[in-house]
DNA sequence: CTGGGGAGGGGGCCC
DNA sequence: AGGGCCCCCTCCCCA
């Protein structure tokens, strides 16, 4: 039972990256004490290419414009090798991907992962390293390329980038929710998440409070119940030292005033 | 208005 | 690589 990351990690600095736009009005609630995890925006600057990942309109990818200059993406680092990320169009909304609103059950076709990766020395891209590698020494009498640089994966649906295709593969079941319930028919994105789900129609709740009578489908509603019977709960003011059991609370702390005149 | 429960989402880690 | 589970978080709603 007892399992190696069952050890809390409060506070450390591995931070989910809630730093996308549709995030945004949230990371205006996070108070400085809370730190963020965010990608360095510079981070890339090791990265010598840009393979592209589209995985929606891939073949829209493939499509390459003549110059890596005509990129319309502006957040991305300066790069002679700039990336081409034809995959986040910012209404994420055009074609007819759209038509299920992102819904539908279809999974992705691992043909269609192809990330793609540029010369370093002149506009061609290739859709493997080794063929690149074998260019750049052909055509530009460089004998390696270099292997430090990692793929980054768009999202077709939004403006995210993976460095891994895994983790893109299990970002993208976000928008296809493949996990459907047989009860009610709602789509939920993960197995787990379909499971807590179902106890929402079974009335089943495995996690019981040890200190009073209580019960809840959701571990982490448990967790914030629990802050409940704590006297010093998680979350304290930095103005009034007052604690709240969640951020939430906090957050209406704040705006209600107390820290306002700071 | 405040506190708390319910439901759900995302990224990361381990197996 | 994928499944399972974790932690952390948010939003909504209600007492």
């Amino acid at each position: 039972m007892p399992r190696s990351f069952l050890v809390k990690k409060y506070y450390s600095n591995k931070k989910p990256c809630y730093r996308e736009s549709h995030l945004d009005s949230h990371a205006a609630y996070i108070p400085e004490s809370f730190p963020r995890a965010e990608l360095p925006p510079g981070d890339s600057s090791a990265l010598t290419c840009y393979p592209v990942f589209s995985f929606f309109n891939h073949m829209d990818s493939l499509s390459l414009p003549p110059s890596p200059t005509t990129a319309a993406s502006p957040p991305l680092p300066p790069s002679p090798l700039g990336p081409v990320d034809l995959s986040s169009s910012p209404s994420c909304s055009s074609g007819d991907e759209e038509e299920d609103g992102g819904r539908t059950s279809d999974p992705p076709s691992p043909e269609t992962l192809h990330p793609m990766f540029h010369c370093m020395y002149c506009s061609k891209s290739y859709n493997s390293l080794s063929t690149l590698s074998n260019h750049q020494m052909t055509q530009h009498q460089h004998s390696t390329v270099e292997i430090s640089a990692r793929p980054i994966f768009h999202c077709k649906h939004c403006t995210k980038e993976y460095t891994s295709l895994g983790a893109l593969k299990m970002h993208i079941r976000s928008h296809t929710l493949p996990c459907v319930c047989p009860t009610c028919g709602k789509a939920f994105s993960r197995p787990w998440l379909l499971r807590g789900h179902i106890r929402t129609h079974t009335g089943e709740r495995p996690f019981s409070c040890q200190h009073c009578n209580r019960a809840f489908a959701d571990r982490s509603n448990l967790r914030a119940h629990l802050q409940t019977h704590s006297e010093v709960k998680k979350y304290q003011c930095g103005s009034c030292s007052r604690t709240f059991s969640r951020m939430s609370l906090l957050h209406k702390h704040n705006a209600s005033g107390c820290c306002s005149t700071h």
